[in-house]
DNA sequence: CGTGGCCTTGAACACTATCAACAACTGTGG
DNA sequence: CCACAGTTGTTGATAGTGTTCAAGGCCACG
């Protein structure tokens, strides 16, 4: 669990800085854990600092007036969150619960302000980091109007893998503590259509499910259905 | 329709800029024209200009590989659009339709460069542009992964009124050539659902419906619908 | 005028949400 | 260690929403 300039160094953010800006981003950067249940902070507080995640998984949701949530994504090891600072937005839009015990580097609004005038290259990576971000919410849009919710689960699963994916016995599992409620709101549809297809998918052999636990097993199967081939 | 100054200070990428930094970049834009019905560039294009709508009306659309599309955005006179450059994104991640004839300043790749080292304020402008779009797309994401058709049919006109609406005699227009067709993929939904929604509210006077056109007579019964009341 | 594109409407059907009841598991405290 | 409460997950029945397909009308433009 080292958490040297490596870290840093992978977060798109910092990406390709020089040593010694590395080390003083370092060094400005503060410390914060959180408890499994707890959060880091809640949509509609005023945004306070930009997070990178150290260790431990985090899940953001948004929702809206009627009560309606979705998570826009989970956040795993060397992820950004809170990016609400780097875009001048006063307040956080989403709220980021640890799934499990977190720790997570922090830098506040006046340490970013300052690391932004020192190093220029900062900013041309804030914009290609939003950028990406921008292109992923473009896609995910795409898929929820047009794409069925089996189809969209299967997708869903395969990015996981990609982002939280740890070899087991069996196959690949999600290594994120994400209940039926979670992997619904990650699809946009409900708790129920998710157990039933995953059921399925179980007894098809594609997948093995558990508790807050998805492993999958035929990969290539469940590609087969996100690409619906 | 003059083009001065005003619109480019106008436009949140160069807001609040210098008045000598305006003139500078106005001086360093090209112009672009063209026809309803022709394209500024395609999806998957090399991204190489920053635009700024100076008059028309642009439809962005983006498609997946099984051919279903979706409309991200409109755009009118003073916005942005085609920011991948912006972005140090390599390609257009989507189509820029011209629904009428066009008229757009641009601002090529290395043209760009040199006017974000010149001015470092419109990196900051930038963010912040950038952030706000991506605010707008978590937005619809939630709309469209939690909330029925008609609410989000009466969201997308109201957003389109807002952007684009005209005062006419009857109330306000959408001031834009959308078939029913974009309707259908700007909230996710289909062409037949926006018809049959359309022809329910103007027979119960919310709306008057032509070829390519709304309008919006009782704008407070369209809020009932949209917020859900 | 005639042709093609756009729009409307009806009917059937597929999908998925909703609701209810229950089963399985976790963690807690006796 | 067991009992209990609370949470999480499963499954069936049902109904509603929205899509799909087909047929026809209307309008704009050449």
């Amino acid at each position: 669990m080292s958490a040297g300039p490596h870290l840093l160094d992978h977060a798109p953010l910092f990406e390709g800085l020089e040593p010694d800006a590395l080390a003083a981003i370092e060094r400005a950067a503060r410390v914060r854990s959180v408890d499994r249940g707890a959060c880091f902070f809640h949509q509609g507080d005023p945004a306070e600092a930009l997070h990178v995640l150290v260790s431990g998984a985090v899940k953001m949701t948004q929702v809206d007036a009627a009560g309606h949530q979705v998570v826009p994504r989970v956040i795993k090891r060397g992820d950004m969150f809170g990016c609400a600072p780097v875009l001048s937005r006063s307040v956080y839009p989403a709220t980021a619960d640890a799934l499990v015990d977190s720790y997570a580097w922090i830098w506040d609004c006046a340490t970013l302000q300052r690391l932004f005038d020192a190093h220029p290259a900062l900013a041309r990576n804030a914009l290609r980091v939003v950028g990406a971000r921008l292109n992923e919410l473009q896609d995910r849009l795409l898929e929820v109007a047009s794409i069925r919710v089996e189809q969209r689960l299967a997708r869903t699963l395969l990015r996981l893998v990609r982002q939280a994916g740890k070899r087991v016995d069996e196959g690949v599992a999600i290594d994120m503590p994400l209940s039926r409620q979670d992997l619904a709101e990650l699809c946009g549809t409900t708790l129920f259509s998710v157990s039933r297809t995953l059921s399925r998918w179980e007894s098809e052999g594609l997948v093995i499910i558990g508790r807050h636990r998805v492993t999958i097993v035929d990969r290539h199967g469940v590609v087969t259905i996100a690409e619906d081939l």
